[in-house]
DNA sequence: TGATATTGTTGATCCTCGTCAATGCGTTGA
DNA sequence: TCAACGCATTGACGAGGATCAACAATATCA
């Protein structure tokens, strides 16, 4: 497909590549493809070498890992300007972790070998990059935490409103989440079969915690979720 | 307590102060404390604010979350070498953890305030810490994941095989874990009740995987274990 | 040394959650 | 329009692990 360059990107300013100089963009551009892929589609596996940076131009990434049983926890939900794969380029190891498109995407493929002289002429990239590694793994360590000692339900309620706080939008006295995930993504969102997770939606929707019209989760009381999911005392 | 100036100090080599020229480590020296810490004593908690970095000279530190109920996992033991606390001098947030000492040590405080000069003027710093970053993060996912999806009984196993690769000694047709943790500090290395995790170990050493003498495990069968853990097919 | 606290071990019980299976619902396509 | 499929939901069941409680072993200290 026909590469979109970095100068114009509307999502640059969300990357590490924000304040890049005009000859460093270009310099990207030439160590760039611009790839299409359907839902469904996965665009890395775990365990395969790591030749570049996957930066998203449109559309929705889970990045998740798997166990020998096929079983799957959902690391994180990428959306455009995040970047994946930078944790493998830098610690020279295979991804370590699957990438596939949630809805149909666009995505930019940047080579590895133009990144180390981006990052000495450009600290601000640097620290970019360090930051959002800083941020993943904090929240990933929180992750950790809650699986091990937080009960599905207490889970359910936390997950939904993270993605409230990524995806949220006000309507009428409620929240929609504006994303489309099935029972199973969201299981795999919490680490928990998507039986257990049903249970827990049922559960919220009798006590009037959400409604769901179709596939589209509605939030009725933000407050009280918080309170299940432990967020307050 | 007398600082330990960086110049001379063995446990250099293996930090993000490793390259570092002369006059800059006269200025970290300039912003740097040395203090001893009593087994069992914190070093820094949890949501307070991060006013800088911990260099570890000597003894171990556990790094670990904790519940409102008061359940901890470990995320991570550190010894002599490893630094702790940067993570949260990138997020700009508060320590997202708590250090305790493992045993007697002596740690350096380095004020955050020298760290950013220092990482302008020396990429190999710079790199070092992306790296570390990197790494933590490419663990901490893991050790979700087995969380989620791997009985008590395999994390054992698996945290037994860690300790091992960190801490082994070869003793005879065994190996000795050369570190000293209680089954509390043990069951907070794998986010399980150290009810749970003493009966794995019973049955560890009902099928001959495991000694132990005193606090001391020694492992008989490291094959076995990695086995149980899932490691080999 | 003996007395007391601390840590380790085991048992009994309960409950959460995973598994398996059946059924309902909505969408797609001939 | 009606299969046929994928996805969501609910039920029944069982296993793994947490909890509570008792007791053994060990360390600590006067």
């Amino acid at each position: 497909m026909k590469m979109i360059p970095c100068e114009g990107c509307h999502v640059r300013e969300r990357t590490a590549f924000a304040e890049l100089e005009p000859e460093m963009l270009d310099r990207i551009d030439g160590a760039k493809q611009t790839r299409k892929y359907k839902k469904g589609q996965v665009i890395f596996y775990e365990d395969n070498p790591a030749f570049g940076l996957y930066c998203i131009y449109s559309g929705k990434v889970k990045l998740y890992k798997s166990t020998a049983e096929g079983k799957r926890l959902t690391l994180q939900i990428a959306d455009p300007g995040d970047q994946l794969g930078h944790l493998a380029l830098f610690t020279g190891q295979p991804y370590s972790a699957t990438g596939e498109a949630l809805e149909d995407s666009t995505i930019c493929f940047v080579d590895r070998r133009c990144l180390p002289t981006l990052m000495e002429k450009n600290p601000q990239a640097t620290w970019a990059i360090i930051n959002g590694l800083a941020q993943g793994l904090s929240i990933t360590r929180d992750r950790a935490t809650d699986i091990a000692y937080r009960s599905v339900r207490e889970r359910v309620a936390g997950m939904l409103l993270q993605l409230k706080a990524k995806y949220g939008r006000p309507e009428g006295n409620a929240v929609r989440l504006d994303i489309a995930l099935s029972r199973e993504d969201l299981a795999e969102l919490i680490g928990a079969t998507k039986e257990s997770l049903v249970r827990v939606l049922s559960d919220f929707r009798q006590e009037q915690l959400i409604t769901d019209k179709g596939s589209n989760l509605m939030l009725l009381s933000p407050k009280k979720l918080a309170k299940i999911a432990g967020y307050l005392d």
